[in-house]
DNA sequence: AATATAAGTGACAACAATGTAACTTTAAAT
DNA sequence: ATTTAAAGTTACATTGTTGTCACTTATATT
């Protein structure tokens, strides 16, 4: 008994990931999610109350996709090719950090009674939970420093795909070159 | 013939400053520029056409008041002395790098015509070139690896300040972990 | 004391985003 | 064919920022 939809949620999450990345969160509006849907902005209130609610809905779905995609790492043995596997996935995944970054930068603004607030802060940690069991592991086989703080070594990880390339070093060399930093550092062993 | 002046300049930057770290960019206005200033919104315009040019005016001195504290490291004798001295130094301004991602973002919005932008866009590189000629020095003494790329030893060393302490590790162990994670890698020499 | 002039203010129009309410359209169910 | 209800649109009031202009205030110079 109802009109045919002129749009679905996962379109609408597309388009609303593209905006963000191109205007932030303060530059995201409902008129240019609209124009860019081609449908009234009225409509999409229809399904959201708010920027926020939208926001946080799209994030919560692109999180939970993250998260579902790196469980690929489970499947395989040993220390070595996870490590190699995670860094190579998240550079797959440049845009999950900002998306991230975004997240927190949401969250600080968020109501208090906002119905998904409870949900978007609980995922980056279950994303930390989750490597932490990975980064147990490295440390279990005598791969990584024990005394290193376990959420430093997430950290550092994941941060390193913010690093600006400024002088568009190629993709494979950037991206090696990091990795041995990560493991025998920058510095010559004297 | 004039007036007392009711601001300065340098107050004027340190509250434009923390309203940028409190709101943003774009959640920075001349309202509430004006408001924690106790001056009149329309004041600001007898100084700044717009928000972008009180911003980059801003964003110019922070930057160069960086890098003139920067070189004290030249005082310095020989590599391991000034890394240490720049990891130090960075740490203890931690809003920098906020300022500099601010700046890039406004750089990307920025008209053409604006005065500032070409000044705005050379002093991230004269930072670059500037710390380039000490990562060249780590290479000469042979301290740094040779074949790692210059532009990512100074990213990275400089993106590590925005590693999120999540779990509020005590902050010297923090930075001495990031030390030598960068020196030596968070792998144990196997 | 008079004056010139920079410093500062208040008020206005223009613009854009937000959220809502009354309306129209469409298609499935009866 | 009629009804029903969700999907979608148009139009409006509200809010806040922006930039400008005519105006007032204060002070150094004459």
């Amino acid at each position: 008994m109802a009109r045919e939809r002129k749009f679905n949620t996962v379109d609408l999450f597309q388009a609303a990931k593209q905006l963000l990345l191109e205007y932030g969160y303060d530059g995201f509006t409902f008129s240019l999610l609209a124009d860019r849907m081609d449908v009234s902005r009225a409509a999409l209130y229809k399904y959201y109350e708010n920027k926020e609610e939208l926001i946080t809905d799209f994030m919560i779905y692109e999180m939970e996709l993250f998260l579902h995609e790196l469980k690929e790492i489970e499947k395989l043995n040993g220390f070595d090719q996870q490590f190699d596997f995670l860094m190579d996935f998240i550079f797959t995944k440049t845009e999950i950090h900002h998306l991230i970054k975004a997240a927190l930068h949401v969250l600080a603004k968020l109501e208090q009674t906002n119905i998904n607030k409870e949900k978007l802060e609980k995922l980056p940690l279950e994303m930390y939970r989750y490597l932490n069991t990975f980064i147990l592991k490295g440390k279990e086989e005598g791969k990584l420093k024990s005394h290193i703080p376990d959420s430093l070594i997430i950290g550092f990880i994941l941060q390193t795909v913010a690093i600006p390339n400024h002088f568009g070093v190629p993709h494979q060399e950037w991206v090696n070159s990091i990795k041995e930093i990560i493991r025998q550092g920058m510095f010559n062993n004297s």
